[in-house]
RNA sequence: GGUCUGGUAGUUCAGUUGGUUAGAAUACAUGCCUGUCACGCAUGGGGUCGCGGGUUCGAGUCCCGUCCAGACCGCCA
């Protein structure tokens, strides 16, 4: 116990206050003051007679010395069992540094500790919380709340907070309200795979965690919000990826009384606010390509226009040459790699190697170098004279220096895989530039796509996108060419917002079920409230979703997306920090009526 | 559901054609050090080579299976 004394003296000792500066404050400006600062033991330094320590909290880094002479005795001991990590307090005065470093803002200074308190003491974490830890992703996220100590995630997640600010704040400003949906709704068949939470008060019901608040914030247009958004939470029950978690936040939007162009207006807007607030960028209007011209040229409907090597079509040139490969094809497709005519016989083999490995899929890859002293070099010289190859080089707007690279095949397919060697060069010349920022809007997307499995129409974005008006009568004869009005704004080679001009008429949403397959009947029981609302009066409305998680990591300069999450899941969905899915108790698993089930396990 | 890569000290990794007692760096502990700042120097402890099986005189190394992690394909209206 401490005597009353004792106690009164420590009291007296330690003030209340926590802190008078953070640990990234001081200056010279503040020399003799006398400060309390606490925070984390980042490093020891121990020359036996003089000890430094490096405190660290949010704001940066202090230096804090204790000093056989000018220390109290009993400080001073205290100092040598501090660890990294420890969370201690102290009261010191500010003096100059003998050596100064130049690297940190309190390089300057460094605090002379007359007290000591040690907050907290902390076991020797499993790996080093500096910017470049010795550890790997799995202990990280083990241990997500000492990675969170270190600069880059700490820096990555105040990044996401700035972003999401200023997004309020451009939409506010332009009389947007904000709207929380619900979070415990239905599952419908259609798009990804829902989450689903069992219903104990309903039995053997169950709700579904939102793919988007999609019909949510088509209902609150009925109700004559007008404009809406949400930064909101939605789950998808689907694989992960890098840039793929199974919840993930996306800036939802949705207006009343609007066209496609008041949209992508609207949202360029929003974005050219984000590039300059959080970027310092500025990019006068987004350029604007059809969903089929991007296919074609791009070979993809998210297209990285940061760099060239677009596609050229050869069949014209390349047919009918005596080269069966290519005759035989419904396609001859290539793309000029800039100044890569000097990759050697061993590199362009192992170039070949990747495009056939089963996640491209091609069967092989035509190379034509186009070498500086005007000559060629071909895999397929046997069959093409160099007057074909400058026919070529001509078509593909090509120079001496570059490297010709040639699929055929089906056309869909050779120009997926070429995008996919596209984007493969661009990422070995160096040309995705992280801090290069290219925004494209994708317009006039198909409304359907012919799935071979079911053999039927699924919806190319959902089933509440709009045909464009003067396709309306395609729907009844040829339904794959009808266009809609949907949209995807891309940015950097990712889709980072999608959205469309929906339908509000209740006969034209009942006549899109109806071709995607859904019987009267099912599609009354799962959206018959969407089509009810829109017989008391719907107003035209469109919207846009971004998602977040994606957008701040590009914004951020960054492929993967993780480290903007404070807590996310791994490869398989799981939380490896709280060890999530965990098995129910037998209890908890009657309550909610899932006992039959689980007995299967 | 599939393809690929990896799993060795607390951590990050090296480990040759299968061959003596499995190494380095870092972290940790102890000691030394009169101005450090990735301090330095010395000493020390620390290993179920993911797990199971097989081949072999002998397996971290080769084979089969399995688990875990990561990237990708499918999937993600």
């Amino acid at each position: 116990m401490v005597s009353a004394t004792g106690f009164f003296t420590f009291a007296l000792r330690i003030k209340p206050m926590y802190r008078t500066h953070h640990c990234g404050a001081l200056t010279e400006k503040n020399l003799k003051n006398n400060v309390t600062l606490s925070g984390w033991v980042q490093r020891l330094r121990n020359k036996g007679f003089i000890i430094w320590v490096d405190l660290r909290d949010r704001y940066g880094i202090t230096q804090l010395i204790f000093d056989e002479e000018r220390t109290p005795k009993m400080v001073f001991k205290t100092a040598q069992t501090l660890g990294r990590e420890f969370v201690i307090q102290v009261v010191g005065t500010v003096i100059e540094r003998e050596s100064k470093n130049s690297n940190l803002t309190t390089g300057a200074i460094e605090v002379l500790v007359q007290e000591l308190k040690v907050l907290n003491e902390a076991k020797t974490p499993p790996f080093t919380i500096e910017d470049k830890t010795d550890g790997g992703e799995e202990l990280r996220m083990q241990y997500r709340y000492l990675d969170i100590r270190r600069n880059p995630v700490k820096e990555k997640l105040m990044f996401r907070s700035k972003v999401a600010i200023e997004v309020r704040n451009y939409l506010s400003n332009q009389g947007f309200i904000e709207v929380e949906t619900p979070y415990l709704i239905k599952s419908t068949p259609e798009g990804a795979r829902d989450f689903v939470v069992p219903s104990r008060m309903n039995q053997g019901q169950f709700y579904a965690l939102p793919q988007s608040p999609q019909t949510f914030k088509q209902l609150l247009m009925v109700g004559g919000l007008d404009k809406y958004f949400q930064i909101v939470k939605c789950f998808r029950d689907e694989d992960l990826r890098a840039d793929r978690q199974p919840e993930f936040t996306q800036i939802d939007c949705e207006m009343a009384f609007v066209d496609q162009e008041t949209i992508l207006n609207q949202f360029e807007g929003l974005t050219r606010h984000l590039l300059k607030e959080i970027k310092g960028v500025e990019i006068d209007s987004f350029p604007r390509m059809s969903y089929d011209e991007a296919m074609r040229i791009y070979g993809n409907d998210k297209p990285d226009i940061r760099f060239g090597m677009t596609f050229c079509e050869l069949n014209a040139f390349a047919q009918g040459k005596g080269f069966s490969v290519f005759d035989s094809q419904e396609l001859v497709v290539g793309i000029a790699v800039p100044g890569a005519s000097e990759m050697s016989r061993k590199e362009i083999d192992e170039l070949i190697e990747w495009v056939k490995r089963p996640q491209i899929g091609a069967k092989g890859l035509v190379y034509v170098k186009c070498n500086i002293d005007g000559t060629y070099k071909s895999s397929v010289e046997k069959f093409f004279a160099p007057d074909d190859f400058d026919t070529w080089v001509h078509a593909f707007g090509a120079s001496k220096g570059d490297l010709l690279l040639i699929l055929s095949g089906e056309a869909r397919t050779s120009r997926s895989q070429l995008s996919a060697l596209r984007m493969e060069m661009a990422e070995r010349l160096g040309l995705r530039k992280p801090n290069e920022f290219a925004p494209l809007w994708v317009t006039d997307f198909p409304l359907l796509e012919w799935d071979e499995e079911s053999k039927r129409y699924h919806a190319m974005h959902h089933p509440f996108t709009s045909p464009k008006p003067a396709h309306l009568d395609l729907l009844k004869t040829n339904p794959g060419a009808v266009l809609a009005n949907a949209y995807d704004l891309v940015l950097n080679g990712n889709e980072i917002g999608g959205g469309s001009i929906r339908i509000h008429n209740q006969q034209l949403q009942s006549e899109m079920f109806d071709l995607l397959g859904f019987s009267k009947e099912e599609a009354q029981a799962q959206f018959g409230f969407l089509m009810n609302a829109f017989q008391y009066g719907a107003p035209p409305h469109g919207g846009i979703a971004f998602g977040l998680d994606r957008l701040v990591a590009i914004l951020g300069g960054e492929e993967t997306i993780r480290d903007f999450i404070a807590f996310p899941k791994n490869n398989a969905g799981r939380d490896v920090m709280i060890d999530a899915p965990a098995p129910l108790e037998k209890k908890q698993l009657e309550e909610l009526f899932l006992l039959s089930t689980a007995k299967k396990e």
